[in-house]
DNA sequence: TACAAGGTTCCATATAATGGAACTATATTC
DNA sequence: GAATATAGTTCCATTATATGGAACCTTGTA
């Protein structure tokens, strides 16, 4: 054991390993993938079920998380007002273009899938909502970064976690926030094939409180369509903004 | 401070606290909430923000839980074999049917809502998709507690924190349960003018690894529809049944 | 039966958590 | 604008809790 000290973030470090594992784990790996003590992992497991976080399976003693987490997560987002606030907006939106639609915040040097509307004629599509993406790979993380007053610092740190293979230009990039700002959205194609059209959902401050985006198969893509998904999609970023500036 | 030791339950009591209220919340408030002394609270939100549970609005210094915990749970959820398992055999009851279809667990004297297909003409349906509902007052809970060793012991429980006004006779609760294991389906109207229906997805040890359930407005149940309802019931949570055994 | 591997319990020690007080920052009132 | 009140933060001696090593069970295997 170096560095971690504390029973509180020893524990979170148990709930988190479990949680990534996905199914029940012996005491002992715990202790080795840690570098804790069989002791000390025991006492923690023993609390965190006590708490309710943690089960051990009877039968084979492997301990594995619980779906508390879930059930708080689940009462977190439903009460976020940026979530509650888009549904109808992206309700209104998915039927107007019939793709995919998005809503995305800013966390860290990522994006947050907050809520996601499936295209009807759904297309295989990575990101799940809970998940995370690099913000600068994403129409909607370029959405925000271009109202964020250290973006550079972000798109720097992000970019130094992307694998060489996607490497973006950092220039390019800067251009691309600019057009943001200038004609109000994003472009980016994070998957093959797919292109997605990102927008800010601007907040008091003149910084973007979220991004919704619109993803489609190019295929689908003739030039007028790309117009329509675009003029929605300013519309639906407009209208919510009003909605939750007014909160 | 009585009766709560250790940092890491006290950690997780300021974390609940936070998802519980849903908003950020003042450090004072915390305390007194939870009786506990101010530099211990900052302490633990100290920790908690270096962990990411946890914010601190820089402007009104209010302390607020972060989607971290969602996140996580999100992970959870998604890992679970039996929600995995069972999606496209809700999707084809779902079709089917045309109603509300929901997958429910049995936790504690509860029944969790593991996943929801809302009807396409929806009612105003009370529960939601991770939260509980006392397991008694449910179809999908009676389904499954017709397979439990100690259905007596958790009925009772559950019963006692049931307001009056929802009163269940025990003995009618009984020969419900009776019915399940000879027709194989439970029913009930949780909410008024909403039927449902529950069977129980049985696992290999006898008892009941989860519950399905279509819930529809009374209006639109003739006779014959019940039957159609219950015969796509049965038969999906056989196939399930199935599926998940194989695991 | 003996062995091995993992899980649980115990205990002296070290260390981290505690709560009170002092200090700072931020509003609010006069 | 000074004074007061309220909330947040920092500090520190004391105490209690967490720690890790070893001993002790339990279960499955050779």
């Amino acid at each position: 054991m170096q560095g971690v000290e504390g029973s509180v973030p020893r524990s979170f470090a148990v709930l988190e390993l479990l949680v990534q594992k996905g199914e029940p784990m012996r005491l002992s790996s715990i202790g080795s993938a840690l570098d804790m003590q069989k002791s000390t992992v025991h006492r923690i497991l023993a609390t965190l079920m006590v708490l309710g976080y943690v089960e051990q399976d009877p039968k084979t003693s492997c301990y594995g998380a619980t779906l508390r987490l879930w059930e708080l997560g689940v009462q977190m987002v439903q009460q976020h007002p940026v979530k509650q606030a888009a549904a109808v907006y992206l309700q209104r939106l998915h039927s107007a273009t019939g793709e995919t639609v998005s809503l995305t915040l800013l966390s860290g040097d990522d994006v947050l899938y907050l809520d996601k509307l499936l295209s009807p004629r759904p297309i295989r599509f990575t990101s799940r909502v809970g998940s995370r993406a690099p913000a600068p790979l994403t129409a909607g993380g370029k959405a925000m970064l271009a109202y964020e007053p250290d973006a550079r610092l972000i798109v720097r740190r992000a970019l130094r976690r992307i694998e060489k293979s996607r490497r973006i230009d950092p220039d390019e990039l800067e251009r691309e926030l600019n057009d943001v700002r200038e004609h109000g959205y994003a472009v980016s194609s994070f998957s093959p094939g797919i292109v997605s059209f990102g927008a800010p959902v601007m907040a008091r401050d003149g910084r973007a409180a979220a991004a919704i985006s619109v993803s489609a198969p190019e295929s689908r893509l003739t030039e007028a369509r790309r117009a329509d998904i675009i003029e929605h999609l300013l519309a639906t970023c407009a209208d919510l903004a009003d909605r939750v500036g007014a909160l």
